[in-house]
DNA sequence: CCGGGTTGTGTTAACGCTCACAGTTCTTGC
DNA sequence: GCAAGAACTGTGAGCGTTAACACAACCCGG
């Protein structure tokens, strides 16, 4: 199509050009500078769509120092949970007009965490989330860059960070109080791998209703969260099918397991041994039987943090640190019923 | 400490002031550049961490016009699928030495998808996946910005990109020939919503497989994946139970469904009916019975893609484009047996 | 009909880096 | 001991944008 043969996208001066006005008009006018005449505005906008041209962010951000983009660094996030609050951080971040550029790390130590941020920096983020579920990982928070604003999601920390987290004592409560009150004499509990900080307050909420009540608390069960380590703590609780009346495990996945596992040995659910996990993934409902669980909102999570976060980032000076609780919520099914 | 009270963070004019160099050698010596004195060297990097210098990356990609940052165009990530294959994208991305920057959709379609990419490509990143599991997103394909390396996952396409998909047809043939293998007189299938390619290539195994076999094919019956519509498929199954004895499911979450409502309604799986699901999500191995399924590898589907996908980038001619296509396996679990 | 404010537009200089090239210093062989 | 080349280092320009300022054209009341 005639002498136009540049391969080079257009810029900003190629519109100019076009339109007979200057660069910095065209500027203007992408960024909706409210004094230029509707008629320049026009032409402009006509020799935009004629070049088919695309602003530079690049060249942008290298001027504003902002770059309109949020890092998230999460671990796994094939999981259920990470993979929901990751989500809900997105559509909350694009809702606001930032992109998200994601570090989803394969193992998550202290050395991993801080790569991941510092990567992140370099690459001019305007700030950063950080969905630190283990408490090694949490520590990396401490030596962020000087003045980068960050949150910490479902991260336990006393430190300089903001910190938006589902209240997971307040959910083992509601799990453990639920099954006290249906009449049984205790409950036990199969938990996360040690280092979660999950894992650590749904253990400490289901501790807590026992000792108030004044019940016997029985040897804590460890799992990894994989059904398949629900299946083997199963195993193991249903060879004392007699003590053991209720169980409240730590996720939908292991809780799974124990149902297998209690398939598998004869043990009635919920006739012998009642359930409660935790998470509500859209699976639980079909179970069998139907689990009682304990839902997280993780869009609101999501939500939440990228409020913070924003917040931070918008203001100029550094601003108090937050500390931002979702509630659980209890949803009841057919795994549990009262004791015999 | 003493007058150095800026606070805007170091750049390399600062370094190598700091060294003695000038910004060129600093530069050097971040890119690894051979020809630099071992001893400068040393004097580099000891005034880079002295001074805490991080290189600014928006700066390198305005004038390399590389921002080392990949696309990503997805839907509801929260799903096992999606999530898994990004994730798979992004490890892969990463090892290759790239950001990845999301976009998760909320609502899958040509328009949604089309700005997206016209986000990403604003932003500068050197190639986009698009994970266009539905033949409307598919389609956005066509309009990509000229020269943008691309390719896309999950889609079936026979424009002008490049495809890695798990070939759905096969599994298909895998699930339902397993079925008739068992001797079972024919095969019922759950098939994903009409507008997935997913969908539309497991029903076309289905049914070719039924149809070189001879036997007749029975009514599709459609859900949506989720486990609540294979629960409402199942209901239907189960009322027609001694007609249907072997039932194949286009994902695992929608088999659980039909589980569960098998149990409500007395179907003794696989006694009376056999089901095959497809995906092999980790809890499928503890449903109850377990699932006989067909396994995806999404981590495959995502490293093949970064391939396809760098070689693009790092070539500079535009290249022929691909169609990759990554084997299903079979997995045998509890769920499946043969005919009465 | 002319000064002072508003409105619209252009000019120039950054932003922090890499590239191309121009120097400078060090080797090396004869 | 000196030319020729290799090894190392410095200089200047430019990537595509926005910010800051300068300037022209217009409006209005006295």
């Amino acid at each position: 199509m005639g002498p136009n043969v540049e391969r080079r996208p257009p810029v900003m001066a190629d519109v100019a050009r076009l339109a007979g006005v200057s660069h910095q008009t065209v500027s203007r006018v992408l960024n909706d500078h409210p004094n230029v005449r509707a008629e320049t505005r026009t032409r402009v906008m006509r020799a935009i769509d004629q070049l088919g041209y695309r602003r530079n962010l690049v060249a942008r951000a290298l001027v504003t120092k902002h770059s309109r983009t949020l890092g998230v660094v999460s671990f796994d996030t094939t999981l259920y949970g990470p993979a929901s609050t990751v989500y809900g951080i997105e559509q909350a971040a694009r809702d606001a007009g930032y992109f998200v550029s994601i570090v989803s790390l394969r193992t998550i130590d202290r050395a991993g965490v801080n790569d991941a941020i510092g990567y992140l920096a370099e690459q001019g983020v305007d700030g950063i989330v950080v969905v630190a579920p283990q408490r090694s990982a949490a520590r990396a928070l401490d030596d962020l860059p000087a003045g980068m604003p960050a949150v910490a999601v479902e991260g336990w920390h006393q430190g300089d960070v903001s910190v938006v987290s589902v209240d997971q004592v307040e959910g083992a409560r509601l799990a453990t109080s639920h099954l006290l009150g249906l009449g049984h004499e205790t409950v036990w509990h199969v938990s996360g791998p040690a280092d979660w900080l999950e894992a650590e307050g749904r253990c400490e909420g289901w501790r807590a209703v026992l000792t108030e009540a004044g019940r016997r608390v029985p040897d804590l069960l460890t799992g990894d969260w994989s059904p398949r380590s629900g299946y083997q703590a199963g195993k193991h609780l249903a060879a004392m099918a007699g003590d053991v009346t209720a169980v409240f495990v730590a996720n939908d996945q292991m809780a799974l397991g124990l149902l297998r596992a209690f398939t598998e040995e004869g043990v009635k659910v919920p006739e012998q041994i009642s359930i409660v996990g935790f998470d509500d993934i859209p699976e639980s409902e079909f179970f069998s039987p139907p689990l009682t669980t304990i839902r997280q909102d993780f869009g609101a999570v999501g939500r939440r943090s990228i409020d913070v976060l924003l917040r931070q980032i918008e203001s100029n000076e550094p601003l108090p640190h937050e500390r931002l609780v979702v509630p659980p919520q209890f949803v009841r099914r057919g795994s549990t019923t009262g004791a015999r």
